[in-house]
DNA sequence: ATGGTCGGCAACCGA
C-alpha cells in the first residue's frame, strides 16, 4: 500500500500536476492539503477520469483537505465531532482497513497571537479523536501538512528559525502530546540525514535551488503499521513541475 | 539595483 500526503496549494491551480503524478506513482492513498475549494466546485471530473475515489471537505477561499484513493474510502468523518462548522482542516477514513487522519494544521502566525494557541490547542483536539476513534494496536495513518518541523535537522537554520511558530518549543510539545498516543515518524525509520525538506518559502529568492526549506509534511504511522514500513522519501518531482506548489510530496509504502 | 511569490478573488488575507 502506497501512501503519500501533499499540500497542492489549490487543487484547481494545481490539477494536472496532482494528477499526473497520481497515476505515474501508482498510489493507493493520496492525502491532499489546501485545496482551497468549495464542495460545489471540488474537480471530481478529472479524477472520474483516471479512476480514483475521492472525500473531501472544502471552504471558501482558504483551507480545504482530500483524499484520493484507488478502493471505496469507508467510514468517511470530516471535522471534528459536534464542530461541524469548523474550517476544512481535517478529513478522515477507512481505506483497504487501514485508518487515514488527513490534516491541515493551522500554520500559527507569529508566537503571541491568537493563532498560535488556536494551533497548539488545534493539536489537542485531534489527541482527542484519536482517543475516541481510535486504539493504537490498530494500523493507523496520521498524514498530512502539520506545520512543525520536529528536529533541528528539519529547517535550514535551526538557530535563526528557533521561535519561529513551526520550529517553536510549544509547537513541538503539542506534536509530541500527539504523537504520544502511539504515533511512530515513518519518515525518520527510513531516513536520518539533514536537510530533507518538503516545503520551500516562494518569498525567498531560489529557496528550492538554495535548499532553504522545512520538513513540515509527515507520515506517521502506529507501531503496528509502522512495523509494515517498507519505504519513505519525499518526491521533489512535483516541486520541480511547471507551476508547483510551495510543498512537495512526501510518499510511504507499507507491506499491507 | 528603489525590485524580489503564489492563489483566491476582487481588496486584501494567508502562507
Amino acid at each position: 500500500m502506497k501512501v503519500a500526503s501533499f499540500n497542492v496549494n489549490s487543487l484547481r491551480a494545481r490539477l494536472d500536476v496532482v494528477v499526473d503524478w497520481l497515476v505515474e506513482s501508482k498510489l493507493d492513498v493520496l492525502a491532499v492539503q489546501e485545496t482551497k475549494v468549495q464542495d460545489a466546485d471540488f474537480p471530481t471530473d478529472a479524477f472520474d477520469k483516471i479512476g480514483y475515489k475521492y472525500v473531501f471537505r472544502g471552504q471558501k477561499s482558504y483551507n480545504g483537505v482530500a483524499i484520493f484513493s484507488k478502493s471505496r474510502a469507508k467510514n468517511v468523518r470530516a471535522g471534528f465531532d459536534r464542530e461541524p462548522r469548523d474550517e476544512a482542516r481535517l478529513i478522515t477514513a477507512e481505506i483497504n482497513g487501514v485508518a487515514v487522519v488527513n490534516t491541515y494544521v493551522p500554520q500559527g502566525y507569529m508566537p503571541e497571537s491568537e493563532k498560535f494557541d488556536y494551533k497548539l490547542n488545534w493539536f489537542d483536539r485531534l489527541v482527542g479523536l484519536f482517543e475516541k476513534n481510535f486504539n493504537p494496536a490498530d494500523c493507523v495513518v496520521w498524514v498530512g501538512d502539520l506545520n512543525v518541523a520536529p528536529l533541528a535537522i528539519d529547517v535550514y537554520d535551526p538557530v535563526t528559525l528557533l521561535g519561529h511558530v513551526c520550529y517553536h518549543p510549544r509547537a513541538h510539545e503539542a506534536l509530541k502530546r500527539a504523537t504520544d498516543w502511539g504515533f511512530v515518524d515513518v519518515f525518520r525509520m527510513h531516513c536520518k540525514d539533514a536537510g530533507q525538506y518538503t516545503y520551500w518559502d516562494y518569498r525567498m529568492s531560489n529557496s528550492l535551488r538554495r535548499n532553504l526549506g522545512w520538513r513540515l509534511d509527515h507520515i506517521l504511522a502506529t507501531r503496528a503499521l509502522a512495523e509494515k514500513s517498507t519505504a519513505c522519501y519525499i518526491d521533489k518531482g512535483p516541486r520541480e513541475a511547471e507551476r508547483p506548489s510551495d510543498h512537495t510530496p512526501i510518499v510511504a509504502e507499507f507491506a499491507v
